[in-house]
DNA sequence: GTTGAAAAAACAGAGGA
DNA sequence: TCCTCTGTTTTTTCAAC
């Protein structure tokens, strides 16, 4: 992880489908050189895939919201969550709670039934977000040399 | 937002530097008719930008937390997150917390640092996060028609 | 690491169902 | 709105340096 390393990162954390021809440019590197780091990136696993960043409100899931959860079982919350299309995070946390679980969903009212069907689980505390000033920032690699 | 245009969505978290044609043969499209349909959605600001999806632990920041903030003033903080590079996320909360941010970084210790610094705004709590069972997944695009 | 040329692929456009 | 077909551009691959 040098540098180049770094930059290429940065930039492909901003535009996923740039292609190498234009990554070469902004890295200040020729197409082969940028594509065969790019290959080595990925080959190392540091890129898990690419995406599409969906706005949620757009697609009508307008309700984003943080469930604090104490459970006294982790394997079935974690296949619940699993397989739920509104939970879209869920972080095993320390601390007095056991997860973290982040929901996206249609309305409150949806928000309150999926919440609802997991209330089995143990107790919960529902943080509603209201914006999010800060999202999708970009991971700054460190440098190991 | 029809079937065709939440499955190409749907592709398109999955394989974000999927080519047109090959989107194509996963929706059952021809090459024009899919690239006609994401110039639609992309136009529509569905979907925000394409990225590449970096996992922190392999670019050396190891260290996941969530902060549950409890500040007075909004703006100062708010920027102070926006200039630290660990600061992945800030939401905006409703309940007796003001704010919930993301963080991620070296070490306990450099995130020890970090939360430090930011002490002066409030009162906090940190959740550590031991492990991510669920990250990334995709929003599923809710039909209107 | 670089350049440059050949091969492959993807894209954009036209015309028509 | 979608399809097929085709010309053009772009990207990639693979030399040699």
């Amino acid at each position: 992880m040098d540098q180049l390393d770094k930059e290429i990162l940065l930039v492909l954390q901003e535009k996923g489908r740039i292609t190498m021809t234009e990554l070469g440019k902004e890295v200040l590197l020729s197409q082969p050189a940028v594509t065969e780091r790019v290959r080595r990136i990925e080959e190392k696993g540091i890129i898990d895939h690419y995406r599409a960043v969906v706005k949620a409100e757009k697609v009508n899931n307008a309700v984003t919201a943080f469930l604090l959860f104490h459970t006294k079982t982790c394997e079935h919350f974690v296949d619940a969550c699993s397989k739920s299309n509104e939970v879209v995070e869920l972080h095993r946390i320390s601390g007095q709670y056991n997860f973290l679980v982040k929901m996206v969903s249609e309305t409150l009212h949806t928000l309150e039934t999926a919440i609802n069907e997991m209330g089995t689980f143990g107790d919960s505390t529902t943080l509603i977000v209201l914006s999010s000033p800060i999202e999708n920032k970009k991971i700054i690699p460190i440098l190991k040399n």
